[in-house]
DNA sequence: GTATCATTCAATTAATTGCTTGAATAAGCT
DNA sequence: AGCTTATTCAAGCAATTAATTGAATGATAC
């Protein structure tokens, strides 16, 4: 029996969803978003085997939602266009709605060191331009050098911990990663806040930011410590 | 080994797009976006057996995508929210893009029928108020009647071959059905051609009409024909 | 050429998915 | 109560998927 063009259609449809249906290839999706990356690099950020990872980014690429080229020996993948990031957006935004497991899941591992609602990008830009806030951006220094938000500070949870005297208490703190999910921004939060400081979380991550067509900054220039 | 929290988040994450990974509950949501329907109708519908259909819209309903009630011996399922329709909408955005596999199918079926842009709905909502328009919509009457475009004329390919002689040659003719792969406009508009009418389709189907807060009209009254 | 490194391929295993069939629930009708 | 209808459950089978392992390919460096 044949199948007609719309069946035809929505099994390609479901062949992208299907792509996105692996935590592991959303993990992988969420480290590419940051900028290009070979197999190697993804593997080890994520944890998984080489060859896993391989399989995995094949699945991504079969579906159209990553493509890769060679560059010597390595294997770059990047993205295959913006929409993806928009595709990942709505897919965060319908499961936080609609999944009361991720509720219970934010509350049991977040409450508690997050009672405040995460600042929008919006109210940061505003803030920005005012120099009222002090932003700090928790990812690694590579991902940090390739792109950041204007003016953030680039720390690590230990470097952080051994120099708040040298931050402003009178200021408000807004940290961000790489996603909205990102335990690191959680984390650097509660330990600012238990020492006195006005911490909130960006709502989502750098890729948001930049996809959103906001200013951004690149280098080392702010990696620690730039007071404002 | 315990995972992590943003590891259980993309877990719930993956589940939901997993639950967009296969046609047949693609084309179950597509039919649940015209409106609440049971069990049995919608296996009707898709041709599916009523036991794979209900397994199917479970694992719908585990995924957060549809909400089901119980009416009488129905058991009544309907999408969760409208983010599930902007989901869908994403999904098909980012597969026409990246999947070139859909671009051939729709060229080796469509093509030929319809060389020409489809109209977009800001377009058709001017014309319309204009009435400079001839609106046909090729859903059933039911899924019509429940809700049409503003003046359409609920028509079957049937109906319409016998009765060319009734449209006004000199207005354009938009046609729609469910959504975007409906194969049935692009039948009517292929046979309007034929007859030498001016006739496109809408670029997205009625759900999408509603869900963009355009007019929408109720019952049977044009369900043929009323001439503008 | 040989050695080395990054990636992919191929084979295997365990687990999951999709579908069918027939029985079990659940609600309404007479 | 008994009958009918709508839906779900449970068992079973074929097919697919995820992950591991070790071998094979492709490219650079010596």
């Amino acid at each position: 029996m044949s199948i007609g063009p719309k069946q035809a259609i929505y099994t390609e449809f479901a062949g992208v969803a299907r792509a996105l249906g692996h935590p592991h290839r959303l993990e992988l999706i969420e480290h590419l978003a940051q900028g290009e990356r070979a197999v190697e690099a993804l593997a080890r950020r994520t944890g998984l085997s080489v060859a896993n990872a391989s399989q995995h980014l094949h699945q991504l690429r079969r579906a159209g939602l990553v493509v890769s080229r060679r560059d010597g020996r390595y294997m770059i993948y990047r993205l295959a266009d913006e929409t993806v990031l928009t595709l990942l957006s709505t897919l965060r935004r319908v499961a936080e709605r609609n999944v009361a497991e991720i509720d219970r899941i934010v509350r049991s591992y977040f409450d508690g060191r997050d009672g405040l609602e995460p600042v929008s990008r919006k109210t940061l830009l505003d803030r920005l331009q005012d120099r009222q806030v002090t932003v700090l951006d928790v990812r690694p220094p590579d991902e940090f050098a390739a792109g950041h938000v204007p003016g953030a500070l680039n720390v690590t949870l230990e470097t952080l911990a051994q120099r708040f005297e040298e931050l402003d208490p009178a200021q408000e703190i807004v940290a961000y990663c790489r996603g909205a999910y990102c335990v690191l921004s959680f984390e650097a939060v509660a330990a600012l806040r238990e020492h006195g400081f006005t911490a909130r979380r960006l709502e989502e991550g750098f890729p948001e930011w930049r996809a959103a067509g906001l200013p951004v900054e690149t280098g080392l220039e702010g990696a620690w410590i730039r007071q404002s």
